[in-house]
DNA sequence: ATAAATGCAAAGCATTTGCAGTAAA
DNA sequence: TTTACTGCAAATGCTTTGCATTTAT
């Protein structure tokens, strides 16, 4: 019986390291490939048999908000995810889907009347064409 | 009908101008909204009450295609149009969607190394952040 | 003990497609 | 007339969710 009154609010702070969530954080860890949620979900099968879809979404989504990885809109079709949330860019293949990371040199400032207004969260850089690769084969073909 | 812009089509096909495409053409042109496709559906169809989601889809897929607009994956949810091609940026509120231009001054240049090796199409630097007015409905909450 | 995560299947959205009828050229 | 477009509805693909069970803490 408790005479103490000890609630604590399940206010949902807690990350449990549960083996499926260390699975794709392994397969994350120093990941350049910019997976997406199925490259994901497939690499981490392999070994977690057992593994769904809703946990990889569940998993990447609270990464994601904790900022423990990043979130990528630069390939139109699906989210892909990027476990280096260094300021950075990326350049994408849109034959191939390839993404690559542009670390060096790149900067970039809101215009000052926007800047003013505007609370700046994060910014970034993209690019699109064909790899080197691609564009050789659009060449032969 | 005629129209003010003549589209070089090229690919042995033509661009039929029906009602329904003028009708979109019409919405998007000037509109700095940056309307997703549900937008155009819904405003278009006021007037065209036969519009139908596939049409819009058709005819914006076939208009980014032959560049006249431009598809933006800056929104993670869905995809967004912006009748105006020339080269600028874009400004996205996270909490209300809104998505507003950058016309000045920001010019990026893709390292050249990587430059080499990638034919660039395009390039898009975006901010995400919080607008103005929803930075005071945060504060006020 | 208990709050939280898992796995499954079903649901939810955005987008695409097949096809028969219709309209632009 | 010929070819392309429209509209509908069904299908697809990615992502989320409800829920009963299991698990980390």
């Amino acid at each position: 019986m408790p005479t103490k009154h000890d609630h604590k609010k399940g206010m949902g702070t807690s990350f449990k390291r549960t083996p499926q969530r260390l699975a794709i954080l392994a397969y994350l860890d120093g990941n350049t490939s910019h997976p997406s949620a199925d490259d994901i979900y497939r690499a981490v099968s392999k070994k977690y048999h057992s593994m769904s879809f809703a946990t990889v979404y569940n998993t990447l989504n609270t990464l994601a908000k904790a900022g423990t990885i990043r979130e990528l809109t630069i390939d139109p079709v699906r989210k892909r995810f990027d476990p280096d949330v260094s300021r950075h860019h990326h350049l994408m293949c849109v034959h191939c889907g390839k993404i690559v990371d542009i670390t060096e040199g790149l900067t970039v400032d809101l215009p000052k009347e926007l800047a003013q207004d505007f609370e700046v969260l994060g910014s970034h850089i993209e690019f699109h064409g064909h790899c080197a690769q691609c564009k050789k084969k659009r060449k032969a073909s």
